[in-house]
DNA sequence: GTTACATTACTCGGATAGTCCCTGTCCGAGTGTGCGTGG
DNA sequence: CCACGCACACTCGGACAGGGACTATCCGAGTAATGTAAC
């Protein structure tokens, strides 16, 4: 089971936005402040403008911005976005293929292990949706969150 | 996020093997009674006993067997041995490259987002450590493992 | 009847190709800004 | 001084190759049961 590194590049750069929320950031600025491959960031970013985390504005003196406060969004949200959603374990109903097939009138409700399965991957869910963006921000020191703000904000490039 | 497919093969052949405590089960015949190729599950039973799952044994009435008593089996062990016990997220910190790199005194201690995205898999973790293979297979109709022991047994071949 | 042994058939385990998703890259369409010009 | 229009530079969004993991497959080494033959 793994997720994909853009999830990280994701989850740093919501984070990161939630702290200059006067100004739209440029792709091109978080690929330089986090060290990241610009083109393929871009693409994850896109995706939170997707899904509704980010927004995003063209032309000159654009870029992304959250779109909701960031007391609204959660880390579920983010790795939602990115595609990482899905349950983990799919049930391909197995125990109705081979030589010990269940028929079909054993098999109206999803067999037990799906059942466990997806009630692990509830509990993670769960766990991520219960951590808020801004109580994320609101715990990093001042001297961070300035040096973030000098690193992506245009005046201070 | 993905968990490969013979996690399910996995899961359901122990708990098949917990079923048939009598007798070893040879893996042509457990890819029979599921319907899978049966080289492919070879490799996965081999995975289970090296994490010591299942035990095995060769010649003529030889198989697979539980090595430990299903009591004593959680799914969480099964989904180790496959593999997909690491964490889905991993920190690569980011924090510390680019421009706005941390230094490295304020990076002692893994960064917020690792510290959450690891909360969550541990919740997902304790989740499936909570069930046990043989309250599984004793919530099971009498009807169904009497099939399993009759696709699985020698005798009935 | 018992025992030792060679045969035999069956088992697991590791080494070998094919396919899909993630990673990384590029270029084009669209737009808000800023400046120059005219009134 | 102000309004207007235009050129510009900057932005995002989608289309295009490369690599690694999962899926699928094959064959060889090893072993326990078994039938046989000798004692």
């Amino acid at each position: 089971m793994k997720l994909p590194e853009s999830a990280e590049w994701a989850l740093h750069s919501v984070t990161a936005l939630a702290q200059v929320p006067s100004e739209a950031v440029s792709a091109r600025r978080l690929a330089e402040h986090f060290g990241l491959p610009a083109p393929y960031l871009s693409k994850q970013l896109a995706l939170l403008v997707r899904a509704g985390v980010l927004s995003a504005s063209t032309g000159p003196r654009g870029g992304f911005r959250l779109a909701r406060s960031a007391s609204s969004l959660t880390l579920l949200d983010v790795v939602e976005a990115i595609g990482g959603s899905a349950d983990p374990y799919t049930c391909h109903e197995i125990r109705q293929q081979g030589r010990g097939a269940a028929p079909p009138e054993e098999c109206i409700e999803p067999c037990l292990l799906a059942q466990k399965m997806r009630e692990a991957y509830l509990a993670w869910r769960e766990s991520l949706r219960a951590v808020v963006i801004s109580e994320l921000v609101g715990s990093l020191s001042d001297e961070v969150v300035a040096r973030t703000r000098a690193s992506l904000t245009r005046t201070a490039g």
